[in-house]
Parts: structure tokens; C-alpha cells; sequence
DNA sequence: ATGAAAGCGCTAACAA
DNA sequence: TTGTTAGCGCTTTCAT
């Protein structure tokens, strides 16, 4: 078994308390803490967060609960939080619910049990319904990418509705008047988003949208490709499309190179996310791309925020931070301007 | 704060031993347990984790230590372990440690404080010396991918040497003589393993090896752009080159795009990894895949196994499993046999 | 600055 | 089958 503060007391002499104060950062004699020290080195004590948690009812834990780690936009955001958390004491569980509603309740379930301090999640359930009873504990919970109506928790969203825009105007002031997009499912607020910002581009513009120019599909690489086949199929005159997100991205790309099709001499392209497959592909894609690092900083800085102040001290004012895309200028728009 | 069994004895007039019983699978009268599913519904009670785990001495939570979570083939392996884990009632604590040994030992550390059950490590510090503390607490750990010498332990392995043979050998039946290799750091025993498959083929088909066919990189994207620039610009009559991981088969093809080199017509090339990348290569890349799916389920089984049935008992027998590789082909690889 | 003692929520040994 | 009780390792009053 290994040591606890009871063998260190023994072999100090000195009171649980003092060993106790020892670690928290309390006053002890320099003799006295010397006299610790030398025992922690020979029992090799460490201590029990376990026995810490149950008696201050905080495991110093965050659960992180999204829909597939396997997704480059995920990991990338993990990684950088639970760095951050780390950092700061904080351990990380991470619970991958594979894009099923019923694991993620699950997931929030299981985290509950393990009296997680605090939750931090990429939803799939766009009503939160899972969440309710975890919020009730009064524990903070910080939702990152997609917003969920009703919930009193933080957000970090990022800009979605003018991120589909500004990828529409480049591509009229590159003269394209047919431009196509490959969506994503309706239900999520992304992509409700990036529909939104998709039309009101073509409005501001003053171009009639065609409406077999628009294509949902479900977020993956299978859909991207079945997206860029429909919208090919379907509109022999389309010259540019718009994918909105890395996995479809990477299936309308994997489309193109088994159909034969020449980017961007016959098609011209905007994707999203992950500039390194962007940099693979060839020639270059020009992509929007998220701020995938800024978004864990800001969701952990909430977190951390919220787990020290406490979350419903005087008015609670959930915050929605929301964050700006970029757009990585490749070489996969063809100029068909007129003018220039 | 959150209902206790102590309430639920309370409110239903039994004692805490039955509550116990209750939730261990007991057996308690059927009107009894009525009741205390009725008072578990009216008090949203749910079992604190935390204070079993200190009574048990056991967190029922694995921990897991990896170099890069933001790297697929990690994800992957991390996705599929955390799934199987959870549905055996563990949770996982993925520690990123940035390729970092310090940050490495420190995750451990971490976990141990924890008082994780069982560590699964992807290791860094190739001496396993991060390890020593907590193989003393008698808890189970799995390697993955990575052997270390002289740490009684599991592995969950690939072979690599193999795997690069059969890379090789494929270029040599379809006549190519020059193959050059971007390899990975010679400290991590996988880079070991693939440089030795790579000189063992050249042997058995008793062709010259250029040393300046080899490249040493690290294993980064920015490392594959390097070494296939490196690479080319010494070996103008190399026809073929093979890389040995996936962050650096993305740097090549980033490479090949950058300098303008057309696949396979000027050069041939066998990545690894990630097969969704290799279909948006244009040309499809041909690559050798390993198994990351049967590597995630071997080192969550034999975990479980050690978990379930102690780490000591009897014969500890460590296990060392091997897994093979597969070589998916695609259209990376021209043909210059003359009988062909 | 230090010690004694209570108790966090649970399990398990023992008794009934 | 059920109840009583001790105690897992720690923090935290309250004395001293």
C-alpha cells in the first residue's frame, strides 16, 4: 500500500494537521518541514487526490464531452485545453460520444458520478436535454462551437454566418456567379450558420440562387464526397463550390480526384479547416479556416474562471464568445472576372 | 448539495448496508428495492465515485499518455480504447505530453496522484524511466506502439520491420533501384525498425544502398517537407521514396506539390497512414496502414485483463503482441520493370 | 505553529 | 436479508 499522511505523521512526530498544512501551502517550522520532506522522499508518499476530493467535494477535474476525437477539429481544441488545464491542476476525461445522443447523455451521466467540477462540451444534442441535471448541481458548464438555445452556460462559438459569407464574396469578386455548397445537418447551429451566411451573401450580392446549388449532407468524408457528385451532376454549369467543414472537405476533394476534375481550371474550390491538407492538396486550397487554439484558451479561461469564482455568485451573466474565421489564400479559385 | 445513500436510508427507513447492497448487486427484497428506486428518483441520487474510489482503493479510471493527441494515428488508437474502456465502466485521463520527457513523467505523476487504476503509454522517454514510480504500486501498464527494454509491462506493437520490407519490396518487383527513405528519429524504436526493414530489403535483393538515400527526420509534417526536399536535391537519379509516418507523408506530398514533382510519372512514392488522405492524393497515394483499431482493443483488452485479474498473480508473463501492417495500394507507383 | 478529533460518502465485516 | 459500525486518507475547525 503506499504511504499516507498517517506514516508521515508517525515517522515526523508531528500532528495529520501540520503534514496537512504542509501541503496546502500553510506555515510550518523550517525545521519541521524538513523533517516532512525527508519522509515523503523515503516513503515516496503522494498525495491521495481521491481522499482530497471526497473531503472537499472538488476532484480538481474537468469532463470534456464531443462528438468524435477523431476529428481534427476536436483534437486539435482538446489538446490545447487540457494543456491548459494541466497547467493549472486540472485533469481532463474526455468522452468521445460518437455523434449519438445517447452516449453523450450517457457521458454526462458517467462524469456526474465521477463529480467532474465542471463540463465542457461540443453538443450533440441541439436541445441540451442532457445537460439539465448536471446544471442542476450548480457546476459550471461551457459549451464550445455549437450554441444551444435556453441553456444557462457559457458559450465559445465562433463566427459562422459571416465566415460563409466572406467565402462567398471572394468568389463573386472572382467573378463566379454559380457557386455551390456542400452543408451540413441542419440541426447544428454551425451549419444552420453557415446556410445563413451561404444566401446572404448571394442576396447581398444581388445574384439569383439556384436551389440545386444546395447540398446537405452530414458532416463526413462519405458526405463530402456524395455532396460534390450531386452538385456536379446536378448543376453542368456550377463553377465553384463551397464546402463547409474539414471532413466534407477532404470527401469533395477525394470526389474531384476520382471524378477526373480539374481544380480550378473546371472547378473552383473553398473548404475548411486544417491548413496542412490544405498545403497537400494540389494546387492549393483556399480554405476558411477556425480558430481552433483561441477557442480552447477561451473555453478553458471560462472554465478555470468559473471553477475558481464559483459559478452562480451574485448575477451569473453566461457569457457567448465569439470568434472570427480566417481565410488561407491557395490557389484553388480561378479568376473569371471580366475587368481584371 | 447532492443526495447521499445516507438520505436514501433515511427516506426509506432502511439501513445503508441494503443502499449499498442495492447498488452492488446485492440481494435485497423486491419491496425494498421499490422503495429505494423510488427515493433514488425523488432525490436524483447518484453514487459518488470518489468516495468508493477511497474506500476501494480502486478509481476505476485508466489513464493514458501520449505524445501528440493532435497527431490521427493517436486519435485513432484513443478514440477506440476510450470507447471499449467506458463501456467497461472506466474512464480514461489522456494526458498530452507534447513530445515532451519532462512533461511525460510529469503525466504520470499526475495520474498516479490520481490514483488511476492502470496507465496505457504511447512513451517518449525511451528508457521508460517516467515509469519506475508507478510499476512500484503494483498497477498494470500497457505500451503501445513503442517498446521499451527492461519494463515489466505489456506491448501492444506493430511490425514495423516488415512493414517497411514489404514497402520495399514493392518498389524493387516493380523495378525501381534507387529508393530513398525519410525516416524518424533513431531514438523511438518504430523509425529503428523501419530503418532496418529498409536495409534488410535492399540486402535480400542485393541492390547497393546509397547512403544518401537515407534521411533522417522527425517525424513532423515540417520534417517530411525537409526530407523529401533534402532528399531529391541529392539523389537526381532516385526514383522512389518511402516515408514513415503520416505527419511526414503529408510534409512530402506538400513537398512534391511545392516543387512541382508529378507522381508517379517523376518520382514513386509509398506513405503511411490515414487512408482518407491517401484518396484526396492526386494520384491516390499508395501506403501502408496500420492496424490502429486492433491496437486500441489488444491494449484495452489486456488492460481490462490486468485489471480484472491483478497484475501480479502468479507468473506475471508480460505479453508482447505484434500486429501486422497492410499495404493499400493506389496509383503512387510507377512501373519501370523492363519485363513487365 | 501544532495537535486532537470530526467527518466527507462509501464499502464490508460482523452481528442479528 | 438487513442493520450497525469501523475506517479508507484527507481537510478543517477548535484548542492549545
Amino acid at each position: 500500500m503506499a504511504a499516507t499522511m498517517k506514516d508521515i505523521a508517525r515517522k515526523t512526530g508531528l500532528g495529520l494537521a501540520t503534514i496537512s498544512s504542509y501541503f496546502n501551502g500553510g506555515n510550518v517550522r523550517e525545521k519541521n518541514r524538513e523533517k516532512i520532506e525527508e519522509a515523503i522522499r523515503e516513503l515516496h508518499y503522494e498525495v491521495n487526490e481521491v481522499a482530497r476530493g471526497l473531503k472537499t467535494n472538488a476532484t480538481r477535474t474537468v469532463g470534456v464531452v464531443i462528438p468524435e476525437l477523431n476529428n481534427i477539429f476536436c483534437a486539435e481544441i482538446i489538446t490545447e485545453m487540457e494543456d491548459i488545464l494541466r497547467n493549472h491542476g486540472y485533469a481532463t476525461i474526455v468522452c468521445d460520444c460518437r455523434t449519438d445522443r445517447k452516449l453523450e447523455r450517457e457521458a454526462v451521466e458517467f462524469l456526474g458520478r465521477k463529480r467532474v467540477d465542471g463540463i465542457i462540451n461540443m453538443p450533440v444534442d441541439t436541445e441540451g436535454r442532457h445537460l439539465k441535471k448536471f446544471l442542476k448541481t450548480g457546476k459550471p458548464v461551457v459549451l464550445i462551437d455549437r450554441k444551444i438555445q435556453g441553456v444557462s452556460c457559457d458559450s465559445v462559438l465562433v463566427n459562422n454566418e459571416k465566415a460563409a459569407e466572406d467565402a462567398m464574396e471572394l468568389f463573386f469578386r472572382s467573378g463566379h456567379r454559380k457557386v455551390g455548397i456542400i452543408g451540413g445537418p441542419v440541426e447544428i447551429s454551425t451549419a444552420q450558420e453557415r446556410f445563413l451566411g451561404f444566401r446572404r451573401a448571394y442576396e447581398k450580392a444581388g445574384f439569383s440562387l439556384d436551389e440545386s446549388l444546395i447540398c446537405r449532407e452530414d458532416y463526413t468524408i462519405q458526405g463530402g464526397v456524395q455532396g460534390l457528385e450531386k452538385l456536379v451532376e446536378r448543376n453542368p454549369d456550377m463553377t465553384a463550390v463551397f464546402v463547409t467543414n474539414y471532413e466534407m472537405t477532404m470527401g469533395a476533394v477525394i470526389g474531384l480526384n476520382e471524378l477526373g476534375i480539374q481544380v480550378p481550371e473546371q472547378l473552383s474550390v473553398i473548404g475548411f479547416d486544417n491548413l496542412q491538407f490544405a498545403r497537400a492538396c494540389s494546387p492549393k486550397l483556399t480554405i476558411v479556416a477556425q480558430p481552433t487554439v483561441e477557442i480552447a484558451r477561451k473555453a478553458a479561461g471560462i472554465m478555470l474562471k468559473r471553477l475558481e469564482e464559483g459559478v452562480g455568485e451574485g448575477a451569473p451573466e453566461y457569457l457567448t464568445e465569439k470568434l472570427n474565421t480566417e481565410i488561407i489564400m491557395g490557389k484553388s479559385i480561378r479568376c473569371i472576372n471580366e475587368e481584371k
